[in-house]
DNA sequence: GCGACAG
DNA sequence: ATCTTGTCGC
């Protein structure tokens, strides 16, 4: 069957415009780790069995941030998979008939209970890219521990979701999915390494990030996208490349439906390129958010 | 010091 | 993340 949505202008990333933050701030440090101040490691032995509360203490995050750049050392920003796109025809990198196809897309997120926020369900799910069709269904109903801080999101989601991922690795071969969509950010985060990255290094899968909401890092404003993407007439690209004041480039704000003010931002999990992920996001776009997350 | 801060 | 009310457009 052929999708309507399928005709839309082709997400190719070359021809966009930039949205670069204000030139002023230019920090020649923007990955240098510079650590939060309250990460001062010291007193925090006295309240061992006085605090329950589920905080995250500066130690801890000490070491998260430890552990992020270490994971990052095996991040790979660009493709790198046996398979190519469908449908390309001609224009991608002409092979013969004999090449692996992307089919398999999957699809990670958590929802949590309304009145219990520990309470959460981490769902993988698994779609033929041909059709958009579910053709895997997983979830897990589980009590978390960790907090949500922001920049630290994979250390409260990502071990439930490998969990996922590595039962369908054993449990599904045949529908094992060949890249993972990740409801959060990869590359754009604050030290370079979201959620989506940290999974995909994890599961040693490529990964994509979604992010529906903008994290700012590196002098990147939601006013700032928004401004820009108003500025191009109707017909010009709904693609802005997301680069920091820094120089450096992050990912981009996609308007995956007709004249949404809102975008989705896109960046890089692991073993594949922002090109490659933009044309695969836009490949699964029925509505704003992409149909595996 | 103040504001910002994926899910 | 979750909740809420209303509104605009096809």
């Amino acid at each position: 069957m052929l999708r309507p949505w399928a005709s839309r202008a082709p997400w190719n990333l070359p021809e966009t415009c930039n949205v670069r933050a204000s030139p002023s701030s230019i920090s020649a440090s923007f990955l240098s780790d510079r650590i939060p101040m309250e990460a001062r490691a010291s007193e925090e032995g006295e309240e061992a069995a006085s605090s329950p509360a589920p905080s995250s203490s500066s130690a801890e995050v000490n070491q998260w941030i430890e552990a992020q750049n270490l994971l990052r050392r095996r991040l790979i920003e660009r493709d790198d998979f046996p398979w190519k796109l469908p449908g390309g025809g001609a224009a991608e990198s002409g092979d013969a008939s004999g090449g692996e196809v992307l089919k398999y897309v999957g699809g990670v997120d958590m929802s949590f209970a309304k009145d219990d926020g520990s309470l959460a369900c981490a769902t993988l799910v698994v779609l033929d890219l041909s059709t958009l069709q579910v053709v895997y269904e997983d979830f897990d109903v589980v009590r978390l521990e960790v907090p949500y801080v922001p920049g630290f999101l994979a250390f409260r989601e990502a071990p439930v979701l490998l969990e996922l991922l590595e039962k369908v690795k054993r449990s599904a071969k045949d529908i094992c999915p060949q890249l993972i969509m990740v409801d959060g950010n990869g590359l754009l985060h604050p030290r370079g390494f979201g959620l989506a990255c940290h999974l995909g290094v994890l599961a040693d899968l490529p990964t994509i990030g979604i992010g529906k909401n903008l994290h700012h890092v590196d002098g990147l404003t939601l006013s700032g996208v928004k401004q820009l993407l108003e500025a191009k007439d109707n017909f010009s690209k709904d693609l802005l490349t997301l680069t920091g004041s820094s120089g450096r480039t992050w990912g981009v704000a996609m308007r995956s439906t007709w004249n949404t003010s809102k975008p989705i931002f896109v960046s890089i999990g692991h073993r594949i390129s922002l090109q490659t992920a933009v044309k695969v996001v836009g490949m699964t776009c029925k509505y704003r958010v992409p149909e595996p997350v």
